[in-house]
DNA sequence: CTGAAAGCGCTTACAG
DNA sequence: CTGAAAGCGCTTACAG
C-alpha cells in the first residue's frame, strides 16, 4: 500500500537458514515446523531443528506456506454494516475469539449494503485464498447469496437464504417472543398487554429499508401471539412504526396509544430498545410510573437498556454467541446445511412488575 | 483452517492461461493487467490480453503477487478491545473505508491488553506480509509499542508513545473541554460549573483500568480549566468516581454531591455520557430540571446521549474521523513523526440553558 | 517491442 | 531415515 520498499524482508529468516544451521535438508524443517511425526525424523534432527530456529527468530512465511498449500488460514467476515456499527459488531469478537482457537485471521470487511462493492471486495479477498467467509447482516434476514461465494465455504451470521441450503447461524426470535410474553403472564398481566413496533399495512421494515424482510419482527411477534394464545387470551392492541425503530418514534407513538385507548396498557411489548426508551418517557410524561402502572419490555439488550430508570428488562441479542458459533460452524464444515437458533437471553431489569390491582 | 481440499482451486484461472489465449507471453499479460504503460506494449496486445481475461474471468492470485513484490495490501487494525467493542468501534469503519481507496484490506485483531496473546497474533499477521499496522487504544492512553512493531510501518490510533517517535491520531481532549466550558460561559455560568468524574488522589485511571494513564480526563479537565480561569472564576467543585465511569456511578456521585454542597451547581460537566446519564437521573430524583435548573454536558457522544431526554449535549468522540486519518497517515508515510489532534464535535443537545436567575 | 528464465519461500511426492 | 527437485502463480530484470 505504501510505495516504501518492504524493510523488514531483508532481515527475514527463511527456511534454507535454519536448515543450514541445522545441517539438515530443507525437508526436515519443514517436517519439524509443521509437527508431522510421520516422517520419523531423529530425536536430534528435530532439535537441532528446533534449535536453529529459535536462535534465528525463524518465523515461517505464511504467504508462501498459503501459495504452495492454498490456505491461508484466513478468514473473511463480509456484512452489509456490521464491523462498522457500534452495536451488532459484538458479532465480531464472537468470531474473533472462536478463530483464535484455530488460529485463524479475520478480514473484516463492510459493502454497505452496495452489490457492486461487495462484488468488488470479494474478488479481492478470493484473490488473497481466504479459507472460509462468514457473510452476516446487521438486521436478522433472508438474503440471497452473492453468485461469487459459490463454491466458498460460507456460514452465514445473522440471516438465511430462502432456500436454506446454506449454514446458518440466527437468534431465536420466536423463543424470545415467547419468553417476553411469558413472562408479562407470569406476573399477572392478561388482558392488557400491548405490543409497540408493527408495521403499517404494506410496508416491510421501515423507511430506511424498505426491502428487507424482517424476520426478528414478525418472530418475535408470533412467539408473543402463540404464548397469549394458549393462555386463552390475545395482544390488547398495537402501536405502530412506520419509520426507524428510535427512540423518538418509539415516544410518539407511545403517547399517541396513551392517549387514545380507553382503557390504559397494563404492559408494553416493544419492538427493540430505543422504543422502549421512547415508551418510558411517554408513560413518564402520562404520569405512569414504570412498572407499578405500566410493565414494559424491550428486545436487543442494547446500552439502552441500562441507561433508564427501572433499568429496562430486555430479550437480549447474543451477538458474541452467534459469531462465536459461525465461526465454529466454518471450522468443522457439515454434510448437510445446518441453521442454529441461539437463544436470547433475558436481561432483567426492574421494568416487569404485576399489573396494577383495580 | 478446513481439513477439505480448497475446491474453488482447480477451477481457478492464471496468467499463464490468460497469455495461451491471448497469443502472448507472461510478461505481456503482467503488464497489462498492472496497467503498466512503461513497456510500451502495442494496443492490439493490449486489446488481446484485456479481451482473454474478461472471457476467461482472469483474476490475479494476490498470494502469489504478495509472495514476489513483498507487499500484500493488507493492514492490520491491532487493539486491546477496539474491534470487538460497541463504541470506539467505529474507528474500524473509519480505517476500512479510507483503506478501500488505497485497494487495501483490513486485518481486526484485539488482544484483550495481553501481551503474550498480542505478540503471538503480531508474529501471526508480520508472517502474513501485512503492508502496516493501525496500533489502536480503546481509551486515549500513552502506550509503549510491542517490539515486534520495531520496523514496520505503525500508526498509532487513539494512543501515543511517550517519546513521540510514531505517527499518531488522537482527538483534541483539550481543545473539548475548552469547548465546554465555553459553551457554559456563553449561557451565563459562572461560578456554579461542577466536574463529575475527578479521580481520586492516588488513582490512575478507575479500578477497572489502573495502569493506563487517563489522558482523556486530564486533558479534558484542563481545557475547562483554562477557560475557567481566562474567564476569572474556576469549576466550584468536583465529584470524584473511583470506579468505572457508568450510569450507576453517576447517579451516586451526583446525588452526594447535591446534598453535600451548600449552594446547587447551575451546571455538571461529566467526564463522559454514562455518567452524565447517571446525573440526569440523580438531578430528577433531588426535584431538579435540566436545563432549567442544572445545565448537563457530556463527552463521548455515545448512545447514552440520545436515550435521555432532553437530549443530552455532548462533546463527541471522533471515532470515524480517528480511523480515517489513521489509516491515511499509514497510507502515506512521512518524514518525521506526525502526531494529528482530530476535532471533537460538539453534538447539540437539549441539557444546557442559562443559569436560573436567582 | 517480446519472451525465456530466475526467483519470492514454502510443501511434498519421490528417489535414494 | 534423508535430500534433490518440482511447483504453487506471480513479477521483473535481462537478453534478444
Amino acid at each position: 500500500m505504501t510505495d516504501t520498499p518492504p524493510a523488514r524482508r531483508a532481515a527475514r529468516v527463511t527456511l534454507r537458514e535454519v536448515a543450514e544451521r541445522a545441517g539438515v535438508s530443507r525437508s526436515a524443517v519443514s517436517f519439524v515446523m509443521n509437527g508431522r511425526t510421520d516422517q520419523r525424523l531423529s530425536d536430534d534432527v528435530f532439535d537441532r531443528v528446533r534449535r536453529a530456529a529459535d536462535e534465528l527468530g525463524y518465523r515461517p512465511n505464511i504467504t508462501a506456506q498459503t501459495l504452495r498449500t492454498g490456505r491461508s488460514g484466513t478468514v473473511a467476515l463480509v456484512s452489509d454494516f456490521v464491523s462498522s456499527t457500534s452495536f451488532a459488531n459484538s458479532m465480531v469478537r464472537g468470531a474473533m475469539h472462536e478463530l483464535r482457537e484455530h488460529d485463524t485471521l479475520l478480514f473484516t470487511v463492510d459493502t454497505q449494503g452496495d452489490p457492486e462493492l461487495e462484488e468488488q471486495l470479494l474478488q479481492s479477498l478470493l484473490g488473497r485464498d481466504i479459507d472460509g467467509v462468514i457473510y452476516a447482516s446487521m438486521f436478522t434476514r433472508t438474503i440471497s447469496l452473492p453468485r461469487a461465494l459459490a463454491g466458498v465455504p460460507t456460514v452465514l451470521l445473522n440471516c438465511v437464504t430462502a432456500d436454506g441450503s446454506i449454514d446458518a447461524v440466527v437468534p431465536d426470535e420466536v423463543a424470545a417472543g415467547r419468553d417476553a410474553a411469558r413472562m408479562l403472564l407470569d406476573h399477572g398481566h392478561r388482558d392488557g398487554i400491548w405490543f409497540v413496533g408493527a408495521l403499517p399495512a404494506g410496508s416491510r421494515g421501515g423507511a430506511a429499508w424498505p426491502e428487507w424482510a424482517p424476520i426478528a419482527l414478525t418472530e418475535r411477534r408470533a412467539g408473543i401471539e402463540a404464548v397469549l394464545a394458549a393462555a386463552g387470551t390475545a395482544l390488547a392492541g398495537e402501536a405502530e412504526i412506520d419509520e426507524d425503530w428510535d427512540v423518538a418514534n418509539g415516544r410518539r407513538a407511545v403517547a399517541h396509544l396513551l392517549a387514545g385507548s380507553a382503557a390504559a396498557p397494563t404492559a408494553l411489548v416493544c419492538a427493540n430498545d430505543a422504543l422502549a426508551v421512547g415508551a418510558y418517557q411517554a408513560l413518564h410524561h402520562a404520569g405512569f410510573d414504570v412498572p407499578g402502572d405500566v410493565s414494559v419490555v424491550g428486545f436487543d439488550g442494547s446500552p439502552f437498556a441500562r441507561a433508564v430508570e427501572p433499568e429496562l428488562t430486555s430479550i437480549a441479542l447474543p451477538h458474541i454467541e452467534l459469531g462465536r458459533r459461525a465461526a465454529a460452524m466454518l471450522a468443522a464444515p457439515g454434510d448437510v446445511p445446518r441453521l442454529e437458533r441461539v437463544p436470547m437471553p433475558i436481561l432483567p431489569g426492574g421494568s416487569v412488575g404485576a399489573p396494577p390491582s383495580r
